[in-house]
RNA sequence: GUGGCUGUAGUUCAGCGGUAGAGCCCUGGAUUGUGGAUCCAGUUGUCGCGGGUUCAAAUCCCGUCAGCCACCCCA
């Protein structure tokens, strides 16, 4: 037998009602706030990642799955959306319909760890991105966006956390003050940190272990190296979120792995994932249009994984199970009532029968299992007499009306939508 | 890439040197045309794979593969 390779998941129907729920959750919110869907391709030229993400990158490093061509082109598998949306964006020559864009995709994204829990080799994730605005108000809407889709899945034990890593002038300078600061002390840090150092002193910020901890705290703070122009944004986008009532933490030390984001960033944590504690995150990559081709154009966007809100979403979802099971006794009665198929299903119920089970008994039992909301039964004395007999199955009460009157008996019997609502 | 834990029926797991087990699921039955509850019966396994120790290995040892969790990093 042949398995998956590692970090890869099938995802059967007990678990598609949840997953789901979460796709029409988020696709709804996108189009209550005016995002257009896209869907771009999986696979990307290489660079698109290497010079959008940073080539310094962890993702880019390491991370990517990558195959070439038979024109010995490097390709790569995407390992996140908002790079693959701004290449789309600029090849497709969006920029020229609107001066403001908003985009939304969902799909797979392939980043080649190792996988635990909440983490995978090939991961879902939808986001959303908008092109042409530098205003905060835009910074605002996409995390606005974002609690609506938690929100809406019963996901509230979260916490929003913010903060401006200002822009390419303003964070040199501060990334001198750091490494000058971390220099003095590099004896008394991990030896990850120790690389940090030289590779991307920010992340110094980010390091978890205890020995760094007291370093961390009093580290200098990135808010007061900033230029005046990324700290007004901030406060506007502060004001925006306050004023609105999403809570939201100050997070001065919150920084993220990709090279793109100018002044705001932001994560929706929990303590539910184990060692992961982002669901979503995101923020402003105000130069990654211009860097990729297109003309200069603001940007802020985010992305969340689906695998990590579906663990968070306690409780199944259950499915709600067909309209009618067919009950027959073979033979003739078999085909009188699989002419009784098109017109159901040409009317949007749902069905199923069973053609090689005939005692009643079974057929029954499996309509229970189908969790089936009405039996239809077409056995043999129904044959000879011309007519159905119909079983509510929740209250077991049954009715007989004439064949010839099926099409008017259908016509008083609603479709019971299969939705993903009830919840145990 | 590094570390820890775990691989036994479809599934969750027990067994931890002496003939491979249980619950759930599944299938059938409890007066022949009626589901859910209960009861009864039944099917299902190269005990992850390869080697070693032993009279004897699911059980002990070594290797290997897979999964989970954690680090790194990230959604």
């Amino acid at each position: 037998m042949i398995s998956k390779p590692p970090g890869i998941e099938d995802i059967f129907p007990d678990r598609i009602e949840k997953w789901n729920r979460i796709v029409d959750a988020a696709r709804s919110s996108f189009v209550s706030f005016n995002y257009r869907e896209c869907i771009i391709p999986i696979m990307e030229f290489a660079e698109v990642f290497t010079r959008g993400l940073g080539g310094a990158t962890d993702i880019v490093t390491k991370e990517m799955f990558t195959l070439e061509d038979r024109g010995g082109r490097n390709l790569a598998l995407r390992p996140e959306g908002t790079a693959s949306l701004v290449r789309a964006y600029v090849e497709n020559g969006e920029f020229n319909r609107l001066s403001t864009c908003k985009f939304f995709y969902h799909g797979p994204m392939f980043r080649a760890e190792r996988p635990q829990k909440g983490r995978l080799r090939q991961f879902n994730q939808f986001g959303a991105e908008m092109f042409g605005s530098i205003d905060p108000y835009y910074d605002f809407e996409i995390i606005l966006v974002m609690d609506t889709i938690a929100r809406k899945l019963g996901i509230m034990d979260y916490t929003l956390l913010l903060n401006s890593i200002g822009c390419p002038e303003c964070r040199g300078g501060y990334i001198k003050v750091l490494s000058e600061y971390y220099l003095e002390k590099s004896e008394s840090l991990c030896d990850d940190c120790k690389t940090r150092l030289n590779k991307n002193p920010l992340r110094l910020l980010d390091c978890k272990k205890e020995k760094c901890r007291p370093l961390k705290e009093e580290a200098p703070f990135i808010r007061d190296y900033i230029c005046e122009g990324c700290s007004t944004h901030h406060e506007k986008l502060q004001k925006l979120l306050d004023d609105n009532n999403v809570r939201n933490t100050d997070a001065p030390r919150l920084v993220r792995g990709l090279d793109y984001y100018t002044r705001t960033t932001f994560e929706f944590v929990t303590d539910r994932l184990g060692g992961q504690n982002a669901f979503a995150a995101g923020g402003r990559y105000d130069n990654l249009v211009e860097q990729s081709g297109g003309k200069s154009t603001p940007a802020v966007g985010f992305a969340a994984g689906i695998e990590r809100l579906f663990l968070l979403m306690d409780g199944a979802v259950n499915s709600a199970g067909i309209d009618f099971y067919l009950v027959h006794s073979g033979g003739e009665s078999l085909n009188a009532a699989i002419k009784l198929i098109p017109p159901l299903t040409s009317r949007g119920f749902s069905m199923d029968i069973d053609p090689e089970k005939t005692s009643f008994k079974q057929q029954m039992k499996k309509a229970n299992k189908e969790n089936a909301r009405l039996v239809l039964i077409i056995g043999e004395d129904e044959l000879m007499e011309k007519k159905f007999t119909v079983k509510e199955m929740s209250s077991g009460s049954q009715a007989s009306y004439g064949l010839d009157t099926f099409d008017e008996y259908l016509k008083g019997v609603h479709v019971s939508a299969r939705r993903h609502e009830g919840r145990s």
